[in-house]
DNA sequence: CCTGATCATTGCGCTGGCGCAAAGAAAAAA
DNA sequence: TTTTTTCTTTGCGCCAGCGCAATGATCAGG
């Protein structure tokens, strides 16, 4: 793959940025791989670099001594993430996180846009509205966990997923595709694989989803939207 | 209450800031008070304000369609909230924002903000800072919440409380005091009021807390941390 | 001091959803 | 192809914690 400066646009802290910036920014970057299962970086990590996703997907987990695990966010390409140590220099990871499916992402050292931000206005607007918006979906998520119920959750959940990282299939209905383990589902939503398959399972007889091995499919999305509005009982 | 400029160094964002940025920043704002149970502001509304708390203490709380609600955050003295519009124009508040005692606020513009941002970095600086350790915050209770039975996480926000609002009793022990009812604290952990009261009274017959009317002493921080870390079974 | 309002406690029953275990299905490796 | 690995499903039992309802405690106001 041939990265070129412009390519950089689609990343929305990048989007107005002028040409010799993006130049920049691109000598500056080191372009990593990583096979499905592989890892960008590990929570407690020092945060010495952030990354743009470039190809494929990937997830941010976050684990408690235990080790168990939920999902914070899923990350699609030409989406920033790690960037914790551009605010703060000598932070960790507080997330782990670890490709989806073979992967690439451009590693950039936090130091760098850290020094950046203090000439280009513009960067520290896009960065400020990243944050807001993953404030904001936290901040839902976390009332949901906390007032819904399973059902609802995992309806949110999927629409969510879908938005994110769903593939609109071609053809006639409005069919999207989550690539997606029911594990990565339950981690997303907070609850385990049996509910989670036990409840597709039932949307399925419904006529909601199709699923299969890590993947579902989307058959009736406004149906799933009333599930997660609560509007069927 | 007579506020001077200098005052308004104790708000983390503007530890640095210039003398006459002080000043122009208090000459813009507009002192609200607030008694116990009243709002500051609705989510919902127009997120045209910036708040800074003076004194007293309030919650920010989101609910749901059903009215069931959570507690994102308690904020104490001189700390700012509901800065949502600052970074995105036309925004509205995600949360409500209630006194939880006889409090006041001063009410600033978002868009006053947003156009100093423009031209002051150290003010950028600043609200990414409280932005990344507030995502940190919310990130670690989303986990709590997914993955942590009720009596830790109870432990974990009592814990928490008491680091952001806890009051320091005068006298031998560290006894940290917390001015909440059962339901704030249900709200914070993301349980019930019975739950929480009956945790809290096993916790009683343990020497590791008082309790009273809207209020938790908390006897035994090390104790605590133990439930909150696992470490008792 | 009384009254009403608000907040907290506790007994009790119930159930949502967790989690084991075993079997099945699909993909990957050999 | 067969074998192995990984992912999924489903039956079953169980219990943490929810939520009602009744009672008790504390506070504010007159």
């Amino acid at each position: 793959m041939q990265l070129q400066p412009a390519d950089l646009r689609r990343v929305s802290v990048f989007r107005e940025a002028p040409e010799e910036d993006l130049r920049l920014f691109l000598s500056k970057a080191i372009l990593r791989a990583a096979e499905e299962g592989e890892y960008f970086f590990l929570q407690g990590d020092p945060a010495d670099f952030f990354y743009i996703l470039v190809s494929g997907r990937a997830k941010l987990t976050q684990s408690n001594p235990a080790g168990q695990q939920v999902n914070l966010r899923t990350i699609n390409e030409w989406q920033m993430f790690g960037a914790i140590g551009v605010v703060r220099s000598g932070a960790v990871y507080p997330a782990t996180a670890q490709a989806l499916e073979p992967s690439a992402a451009l590693a950039i050292e936090s130091a760098f846009l850290r020094d950046a931000l203090k000439t280009r206005p513009y960067l520290n607007f896009g960065l400020m509205n990243l944050m807001t918006a993953y404030i904001q979906e936290m901040q839902e998520r976390y009332r949901e966990l906390a007032t819904e119920r399973v059902e609802r959750r995992i309806a949110l959940t999927i629409l969510r997923l879908a938005s994110q990282i769903g593939v609109r299939l071609p053809g006639e209905d409005a069919l999207i595709e989550i690539p997606l383990s029911r594990q990565d589902v339950a981690e997303a939503s907070g609850t385990t694989i049996f509910t989670v398959s036990r409840v597709l399972a039932e949307w399925e007889r419904r006529g909601l989803v199709e699923t299969g091995r890590e993947r579902v499919l989307i058959r009736n999305p406004h149906g799933l939207v009333q599930i997660a509005e609560g509007l069927n009982q």
